[in-house]
Order: structure tokens, then C-alpha cells, then sequence
DNA sequence: TATATATTTGGTAATATAGCCAAATATATG
DNA sequence: CATATATTTGGCTATATTACCAAATATATA
């Protein structure tokens, strides 16, 4: 494999892997929803304010979501839609086993 | 969040983690193409053969390929296609930035 | 300006992951 | 049966990840 065909492997597997950790797929979900703030989050998810910002940091990094910060709050949105599209792929993975 | 969401979003994440390495990334678009065994998978992976027979286990356990042993080979097989769909849109995400 | 709120950053400890080597297992063949 | 090949498993080390706390930063408001 030539350094060309490595670094697109790699990029796509960060995404992925940005992907893979229930607390982010879990923000990607509901920032399917609407747009949402890091207090929203904080609430919706449970854990400590620096934990969501960092997983907010490394999904923003993958180029899954975008901030926009309006006066003191920052506001996260889902910069790729098209994941969601997946993620009924992902399930017949779970729920079934297989898919088309 | 109750129980069997957030055990959706685990399983969820689990396949999407799976996918979320380099190796294993290009194990699973490398069987896109047909059926291989673990060591034509060796060979263009360029890593140990215990390194790759442990990708192989993980990708498994995430139900994203199966294994069928004949002979004294096994060969794997990509057992959720629909994965590849997303391809696309993960390419999308690292080469422009945005999708639909 | 002082203070409160929102968020990020730095530090740290526990846990998980990745890759290699060596050993174990399974199957084929001489 | 002995040996070669294919694969997995166990063990180990280096590195990465995660989550929390505390501190820093930024912005709004009294």
C-alpha cells in the first residue's frame, strides 16, 4: 500500500474512530436532533464538564461536528449528516447480524 | 438514559470502534472484494501473523466479519456489507468536509 | 471592577489497546 | 507417526485513552 492509499485509511479510521466511544455516539445522536450547547450535553450525558469538552475537542478534530460560540455558551452542530444515514446499518449489525 | 439504550449505543459504538483502526479498516475493505484467508491478510498487511489473527478475533466479536475454517485455512468474509455504503460518506468527511 | 457562568486546558491515575515473540493447537502430508 | 503449515492464544511492554479534579480563560452582568 503506498503512502497515499495509507493516509486516507488512516483519516477514515479516525473518523470511525471518533465514532467509537458511546459517549460521543451518543452526543453525534442527539446533535442529529439540533444544535446543542456543552451545558445541554454536560446534563444529557452525565459526566464531568471537561470530559464532554473533550470529547467534544476530539469529535470536532474527526470534522464530525462544528462550535460556534454565542456569548458565553458553545454551540456544537453535526457537520456530517451523512453518519446518520450509517447508523441504521450499524444496527442491523447489532439487532440482526447482517445486512444488505 | 435508560438500560437498553445505552446499550444500543454501546453495541453501536463497538462496531464502530472495531472499524475505527487502520489495520483493521483496510482487513475489512480488503474482504470487500471477496473472501480471504488470514494470510494472504498477513501479507498485505505486512504485520505479525498474531497481530492480524487478533484483528480478525476483534472484528469477530463486533460481528462485522465472520470465519469459516477449511482445511487448515480460515477465511473470513465481510458479513455486513452495508458498511461499505458508508465508505462514502466517511471519504466525504475527510476530503471536503461536509456531506448531504 | 468584582463576580458568576460557560468552557477549555493541564495534570494525573486507572484502564485499554497494539504489536511482537514464543508457545499451543489444528490440520495436512510425507 | 513425524513434520510442515496455518492460525490462535498467552505474555509482555509501550503507548493511548478515559475520566476526574483543579486551574485557567472568556464572557456576561451586577
Amino acid at each position: 500500500m503506498d503512502d497515499r492509499a495509507q493516509s486516507i485509511i488512516d483519516a477514515k479510521a479516525k473518523v470511525l474512530k471518533a465514532l467509537g466511544h458511546p459517549t460521543r455516539l451518543f452526543i453525534v445522536e442527539e446533535l442529529a436532533r439540533g444544535e446543542r450547547c456543552v451545558c445541554e450535553l454536560v446534563k444529557l450525558v452525565g459526566a464531568d464538564f471537561s470530559t464532554v469538552s473533550k470529547h467534544l475537542t476530539l469529535l470536532k478534530n474527526a470534522g464530525v461536528v462544528q462550535d460556534d460560540k454565542r456569548g458565553q455558551m458553545v454551540y456544537y452542530t453535526l457537520k456530517v449528516p451523512c453518519i446518520l444515514r450509517f447508523m441504521d446499518c450499524i444496527e442491523a449489525v447489532i439487532v440482526s447480524g447482517s445486512c444488505k
